[in-house]
DNA sequence: GATGAATGAGGGTTCATTCAT
DNA sequence: AATGAATGAACCCTCATTCAT
């Protein structure tokens, strides 16, 4: 995961400050554990803020890209909301630290305006997604946010199973979780259907009223 | 909710543990929050550490206490489930610092053996919660764990998304985000009903496999 | 010399700002000297470098206050001469460490503008005063500033000379200096005559040519 | 004025040592001003200590060097003391930062014992200057060391208000201040004379008592 | 020879904790 | 009991120096 020295330090940061958060960290401890020594951080960081700053962003970025990566908006809800589960279950399967880190630190008082529109972009994406399928009516006709705050935080509480060693993450987990949160996004009336039968037949999800 | 100076401190620190993170706030912080002298913290709580842990243990019994206050086994599933969620509501709406922080610190490194007893007779509280209403068949036969991870998760991302300012606790947000949640917890194939129904028909909810 | 800690930092600081320069010198090594603990400093000093500005500026008003403290225009120009020349005689006796900070670190990229805006203001005192006796033509029709940075360099090198060991400070050098300082100003046509017979008998000294 | 890199080192060195003193300025300052990496200087000089030292003694031989060059024995002392003050201004005018340099850093703790040796044989190389011109009866009888003192802290004084930008040197300057500190270290009762007349008589200056 | 990345001791500063008042 | 000045270890960061390239 590591290569140059560089990313041995973000890697190290990622895992020290998910673990012990960004104050409850020495840069040192970071050093160590990234093999090197405490001054060399300073060589590619200018300081611990904005290492803290770089792994955020260079994680945001992955996590924005891949999450919506392969969205497309022409399918049935049901699918498409599966497809971001799995791309949540991929990303955090890869990268539990990262997804956690990002999570907790979303509004880390050290975080930097580039940092915060990055996160803001991701939730305009979100809300994006969420009006989109809601628009087809087989989706809750909540808030966005509520929506997007119920979907991500029962993921996050997943991941944060998975940390604590509660649970595992396998295929197993992904389709029974995938059902759950999509019962917990569709309009409760509507005609749910399977996941092939969701595809056929958008055009007859009405809402009743 | 400060009457004596022990709980300006607890309260004090509460908000700003929750705010800075515990290793991001100091000690003559939380005592000038709490309208104290520095010293005068240590006359109360020996150490920064056990005043956390103090504070984590006020909350989690609190916590705890509320949690399952009002449920009744005899109940069906849905109202028992609904209960829940409507005690985290009234809790984290009245302590929205505590519940963060408890959910926050779970797992931190400074907690010590009492504190995490009682995280873990919590822990085993809900799991017995899910284990019974699952016995019900009115709900989805996953590992309770992964069950609490979503249930938990999910109401965690509302309060985040509170803080945040993204939503607002209000009676139409429990409504529709505790029908949510039971349609998330729901065995899929089970004659779900409405409230009143669901108490009538628990026997009739046979797994088809 | 040192009432409270204050001082006592303030003390230690002058000595070894003098003596070692400002970025040649410690903290711990002020604390030292001062005889507290490093992080005492920072109980009455926000940083290095306030306490460095505060350092000068307290010297600088004392010096300010007393170079010109007893000089009256009425009188004739050798004995005002000679008179600043005692009063930095007296300061730089009674303070020799604080006057040669004050020359070394007057223009040390560290001071504020508070301390600059106090060097100005006697800068321009030095300015005014030359000014006036130069008025009396009695003393030398150069730039005020070329004068003053005689003047000021020769004292200055009475104190690093004494300083190193070569000379001391006493009447003998006072007396001796005073009337080279006054020659080194005087016009050099002008009547220069003795102390007492300068103000009476100006016209009977005539220059040769 | 750089050949080398040596030279080029030690050129930024002087200019660097001089405006943010010794322990104030980095080795990779020193390096990006002599355009060269920073481990260069470390072919070139052991270490910092030395590279100050080398410095230091490079421009106090030049200094030393041209201080008494074209200094006359036999000569009259004013015409002596004009061609000293002279060699000053020429030294000054052309390495500003070296003559500050050279003065500033004199008794820093830095500088080795050949360092201190050529600074004392300038010394002495004065003080027999100053006993020679006094040996004459032209100049004031205070000890040496105080003229010295007096003489050489004008003159700093001078390049310190030049760099400051309150003076500039040229001719005028030269003139007019070799003439006030003619006047500083001659005797006041002696006949002092004009230039023409000071080399043709210096056997006749007799000090009266 | 020259480079500049890497080192780690030491710099300025903060902060949990103590204790005289 | 309460204070807050004092402490010094530990923090983030700099920099003289080394060494693989």
């Amino acid at each position: 995961m590591a290569d140059g020295k560089a990313d041995a330090i973000l890697d190290a940061a990622l895992r020290l400050f998910d673990e012990r958060t960004y104050a409850g960290c020495a840069m040192p401890l970071i050093a160590d554990a990234a093999g090197v020594a405490a001054g060399t951080i300073y060589r590619y960081f200018p300081s611990k803020e904005a290492l803290a700053n770089a792994l955020y962003r260079q994680w945001k970025a992955r996590y924005v890209e891949c999450l919506f990566a392969d969205d497309d908006p022409g399918e049935a809800p049901r699918p498409r909301v599966e497809r971001v589960w799995g791309a949540l279950f991929d990303f955090a399967g890869a990268h539990p630290a990262a997804f956690s880190f990002l999570e907790t630190h979303q509004h880390a008082p050290y975080l930097d305006a580039d940092s915060r529109a990055l996160s803001a972009r991701l939730d305009k994406l979100a809300v994006a997604f969420v009006t989109s399928v809601q628009e087809t009516g087989a989706v809750r006709a909540a808030p966005a946010a509520e929506l997007i705050a119920l979907f991500l935080g029962a993921f996050t509480g997943l991941v944060k199973a998975r940390t604590a060693g509660y649970i595992s993450f396998d295929d197993s987990l992904r389709a029974r979780s995938g059902d759950a949160i999509w019962q917990l996004l569709a309009r409760p009336d509507a005609p749910t259907g399977g996941h092939l039968m969701t595809r056929s037949l958008p055009l007859t999800t009405r809402p009743r009223r």
